[in-house]
DNA sequence: ATAAATGCAAAAAATTTGCAGCCGT
DNA sequence: ACGGCTGCAAATTTTTTGCATTTAT
């Protein structure tokens, strides 16, 4: 069902100098073996500017300029990404996956509201040492590659409106 | 969208006696306001005795003595509980809801196995704590009601075979 | 030139909804 | 008897797949 992509043997740019916080998106997509394509480029520079997980939907929705990709097309893209490392697929409890790209930021996590679905990122993730624990006393686990961890409770707009 | 259910009067029921580590569903299901079916009776012993998430899918492969409850049935049945709290709906990543009823267990999370999808449940959850301290730096939030983690790893089958 | 990426159509899978009849209280 | 619960059919929504065409390298 996933399949690791297959590594070139390109050096994994970061583009050194480091132009503001923004990531040269074109040459990550090309150290992971993508093609740079005008439809990735934007859709990484949408969910970027997004600042929230998006769903298929919503990316096509938002999508600005010239016509939104396929649904097939961007599902596949996700995916790929997904797997490849640089787009989280996040869990919001509405049934629908949500991606996430942060090139930039550091790996953390959600709240979300059961009232309206607001969605407030927090602060970074201090699990890392949770999980070198758990594999102490895991007895079919060696191995963590990841985490989805997402907190669920009443922004204060919704604690107000009740 | 996910609305806690309004509690009768009755007694929170936890068949006092406790006979065994075996909960008596029928009173939990009468103290939350539904009606005790053999359907429901059945669902809550089966997704008990499995003793791991369970899609809709499952359930209904799962199911035996009787005919399986219809599809929309489940679905229904499931939402109902889990909005009442008696069991909790999991992301294993499939992109399929599961769904989770431990009466007896305390609250917990799982490790997921990518390659065969082996999931493990971990002792009890430590992330308590980690709620309060999140709501004192959160802007939107005040209040957090539940929350989902996963692991994701590999099983040392899986460690093998590759 | 080659293989990856995309669009389009279609299929498959997951989930929801409407309504009539059944059954727990 | 009332209202919740269920089955059945149908509709929606989400996600995947096949194939021909375009496009990045």
């Amino acid at each position: 069902m996933i399949k690791k992509p297959s590594f070139h043997e390109h050096t994994h740019a970061h583009t050194g100098g480091g132009s503001a916080a923004t990531v040269d998106s074109a040459a990550l997509l090309r150290s992971l073996g993508f093609r740079v394509t005008p439809g990735r480029l934007a859709l990484l520079a949408l969910l970027e500017a997004a600042g929230t997980p998006l769903s298929v939907q919503d990316v096509s929705k938002k999508w600005q300029g010239t016509k939104s990709p396929d649904i097939a097309t961007l599902y596949r893209s996700l995916t790929d990404l997904q797997v490849a490392g640089i787009v989280q697929r996040i869990d919001l409890g509405t049934g629908t996956a949500h991606f996430e790209y942060t090139p930039t930021r550091p790996h953390h996590h959600h709240i979300i509201c059961n009232g309206c679905g607001a969605v407030e990122e927090l602060e970074h993730c201090t699990l890392v040492g949770l999980e070198d624990q758990l594999l102490i006393t895991s007895r079919q686990f060696k191995s963590i590659y990841s985490h989805n961890l997402e907190f669920f409770g009443q922004c204060t707009r919704c604690a107000i409106k009740k």
